[in-house]
DNA sequence: GACCTTAATGTTATTTTATAACATTACACT
DNA sequence: AGTGTAATGTTATAAAATAACATTAAGGTC
């Protein structure tokens, strides 16, 4: 994080499959949702900056129920609603991201950094790395153009092996 | 259809969104599926046949128990698996697809023609277009090697407001 | 054709994911 | 303090998907 090329390496990687210092990483991308959410107008109450700490820990994708089980413990409601609202908020706002493939979810590690939103899902450690490549978007946008087609969302999701899975299988 | 260039022409849309003849579409699909079973070696029963006809009647996702409602109707087993078995044999074998944004189901219009797997959605009349580009997968490929993620399947989906309905609101 | 093996279908039951509806609480503003 | 709005909590239910097992149909062997 100190010289200019340590930083463009970090962010040519997808942060998901990477090494990277995760204690900072989440600081970092709470204190980014904090000044997002004053500059925004919005209120990062208390159960949405949990359910994007819960998010944060491991760079995987959760279901909303087993989000909902963290948010309990915390002492937060406990039916259904409590953590889809949440979710809801994150991914309205760029903090989180819906993997449809999954039915789960993800922090955002690139908020406030233009980014398409792709994703690199691992089938074997459940890891999801967030592409910053904008080429995909900018392809389907594209292609859409020509017949006329007005995209308002897209959904790009890759599934496979990370590298770190393959090098296991592999050593 | 009579034409080169018009076969060129048509096949350069997306069939969801373009005017085609619906009939020899669905005549077609299903005698092309029908020699794929055969070449493969597989079983084209009839809740299989009636599932993809069912999908191909409108090209527009149609959610499992849809489908299965009208599988029942044709005479057919009325449990969930009933729908569910017959609609994963047609995508693990390309005559179908799964929207994963809907959690529905479409008809493969492009079997045997190489194309990548991505779609065009319209939230307005719900119709899917499936996009014969196959740039988009190539830049998800690339973007994945480089980073030594191994993509083993994609979902490219892309949502917004199709031409016919873009025509409607500003005619 | 009788026999056997495997694949496909049907059914029951349950799990997982998601939302509608409404009561209650907290906040922001005057 | 009072008022309108947004957020939370809860109950209830809907929608999507699968596990497990019994039954039937198809294909191959003798």
């Amino acid at each position: 994080m100190t010289s200019k090329a340590a930083e463009i390496n970090e962010d040519s990687l997808p942060l998901g499959f990477a090494q990277h210092n995760h204690g900072t990483c989440m600081s970092e991308a709470l204190s980014t949702a904090d000044a997002l959410c004053v500059a925004r107008g919005l209120r990062f109450t208390p159960v949405r900056r949990k359910a994007l700490e819960i998010l944060l820990q491991d760079h995987r994708a959760m279901g909303a129920y087993a989000i909902l089980d963290r948010l309990r413990e915390e002492g937060f409601g406990s039916q259904p609603p409590v953590a889809y609202r949440a979710l809801d908020f994150l991914v309205a706002n760029g903090l989180g991201h819906k993997i449809e493939r999954l039915n789960a979810f993800i922090a955002c590690v690139h908020t406030n950094r233009s980014h398409t939103q792709a994703f690199m899902i691992c089938r074997s450690c459940d890891a999801v790395a967030e592409a910053l490549s904008t080429s995909a978007q900018g392809v389907l946008h594209e292609a859409a153009h020509a017949t006329g087609f007005h995209i308002e969302r897209t959904v790009i999701e890759a599934e496979g092996i990370c590298p770190t899975c393959t090098d296991k299988a592999n050593p």
